[in-house]
DNA sequence: TTTTGAGTTGTTCGA
DNA sequence: GTCGAACAACTCAAA
């Protein structure tokens, strides 16, 4: 063991457990843990205000387990290389570890480091290295039923590992910034009133794997339904690395029925597969001609986009789950189809203006995902869903039995009963202060059937 | 190289 | 009410 000290270079990462860089650098000898808020690397794609509350609240909980072994947790604001790389120097460190991370603003961070000081880079984010996943011809996936089929063959994954027993800090830790002078969490006003029910850190992990461990057997069939509690709400741990996807694996693959969940796991692998081969996947269609879209534009689509962000289209399914959105950072996931669905097709707006709208309200959001998603809605990434598969809002409620849901998130129909509760106006139920629909749904379809068409008679540039 | 089968999550219409 | 067919066209992955 050495007297130099090893930095433990901390991102989406956030957990002492099965956290090969901390391990690695507790070996090595004395530990300076840092993390770095940079602002600016990641451009519009910069950590957006729901998850920033939730990062203050991880980092605290991080840093407290630091602290308890010794170790305190260093705070730097900037420019994620220069800071990495001035602490270095500073505590005259041999070597900087870290989980390896996939957005493409932090594969160019990992590649610039590498190239003035000794980086070793750990998998860990994902169930397995994105690497050791290919198709016969060598090449990374596109199509995730192969790629299910591939990983699946190559799982499980090792053994979650314990807390490494024996930490040593390093003598003069560097200096820091306080976490409060971030400003992480909202002020005026305070719209995180909401999110008391998330417990973000290693323990509030721990404690919702341990509630959905008993729920995996339901959750092929519970997680459509969104008046009921059958997600994991393992999303936002997962992409704040609070646990890892293998501890997730390891606790739920012996039950029951745990593949429809084991494969939702696994999407998240995929995702990061497809950022790997496409880096502006959160800006630019997979499928070229799809840039061609008539999208709406002008006053009456701005009014019309604020009217989805706030919960005001008229359609109470969307209307719920925009506000379960915006009051608790989480919105349940066939709800996000159906909002971003709407958005879309029957408002005709551009598929990334909803795109940074979830990303700054979702507490997980997450640049595979979220892209991977919106693309998948809107039907112009690589792997696109037939245009003509527009949701029905209104019969998606009804068959996903969504009038509990409703009553919570849009009080104003909260005495409607179940069988105008759907679709209010349609039986002239909808109380005054509810507005009506903002657009009907049939000529929502044949409009975006028609501009889908436009696109689709154009040659596909190539 | 060519061929073949398949692709997370749907909706509408008409028999 | 239930059921099957139609809704397009393209790319990927593997044989």
């Amino acid at each position: 063991m050495a007297d130099t000290p090893s930095i433990v270079w901390f991102r989406q990462d956030l957990r002492l457990a099965d956290q090969a860089a901390f391990a690695a650098a507790a070996a090595d000898g004395p530990v300076v843990a840092l993390y770095v808020l940079d602002d600016d690397a990641p451009g519009d794609w910069r950590i957006g205000g729901a998850q920033r509350w939730w990062l203050h609240h991880s980092l605290q909980s991080l840093g407290t387990s630091l602290a308890a072994l010794g170790v305190p947790l260093v705070l730097r604001r900037g420019n994620a290389v220069e800071q990495v790389a001035r602490v270095a120097a500073e505590v005259g460190a041999a070597r900087v570890h870290c989980l390896s991370h996939y957005e493409p603003w932090w594969r160019d961070a990992e590649a610039a480091l590498a190239r003035q000081l000794d980086l070793v880079c750990h998998p860990g984010y994902l169930l397995i290295d994105p690497d050791a996943v290919r198709t016969g011809a060598g090449t990374q996936f596109r199509v995730f039923a192969p790629f299910w089929k591939a990983l699946s063959a190559k799982m499980p994954p090792d053994r979650p590992r314990a807390v490494p027993g024996k930490v040593v800090g390093a003598p003069h830790p560097p200096e820091g910034d306080g976490l409060d002078s971030w400003t992480l969490l909202p002020d005026k006003p305070d719209w995180a009133g909401g999110f008391k029910d998330w417990q973000p850190g290693e323990d509030g992990a721990a404690a919702a794997l341990h509630a959905f461990s008993d729920m995996v057997v339901t959750y092929k069939h519970d997680r459509n339904l969104p008046s009921t509690n059958g997600s994991s709400r393992l999303s936002p741990h997962l992409h704040m690395g609070e646990i890892s996807p293998a501890a997730v694996w390891h606790a739920v693959a012996d039950g029951d029925g745990a593949e429809p969940f084991l494969r939702e796991l696994a999407w998240r692998d995929f995702t990061s597969n497809l950022i790997i081969q496409l880096p502006a996947y959160a800006d630019t269609s997979g499928l070229l001609k799809m840039e061609a879209l008539p999208w709406r534009t002008g006053p009456a689509a701005d009014a019309d986009f604020r009217a989805w962000t706030r919960g005001q289209t008229g359609y109470p399914i969307v209307d719920a789950g925009m506000r379960q959105l915006w009051h608790t950072g989480w919105m349940h996931n066939r709800v996000r189809m159906l909002t971003a669905s709407f958005l879309i097709k029957h408002l005709l707006l551009d598929w990334r203006r909803g795109e940074a709208w979830f990303w700054d309200c979702l507490v997980d959001a997450d640049y595979g995902n979220n892209s991977t998603n919106w693309q998948w809605v809107a039907g112009t990434g690589i792997d696109a869903a037939p245009f003509f598969r527009i949701m029905a809002p209104l019969s998606q409620s009804e068959k996903f039995e969504a009038a509990e849901y409703i009553r919570r998130w849009v009080p104003e129909l909260r005495d409607l009963d179940d069988d105008v509760i759907h679709d209010p106006h349609q039986a002239d139920a909808a109380p005054a202060g509810y507005p009506a629909p903002i657009i009907g749904h049939r000529e929502a379809r044949e409009r975006a059937l028609a501009a889908m068409r436009t696109v689709s008679a154009l040659p596909s540039p190539s």
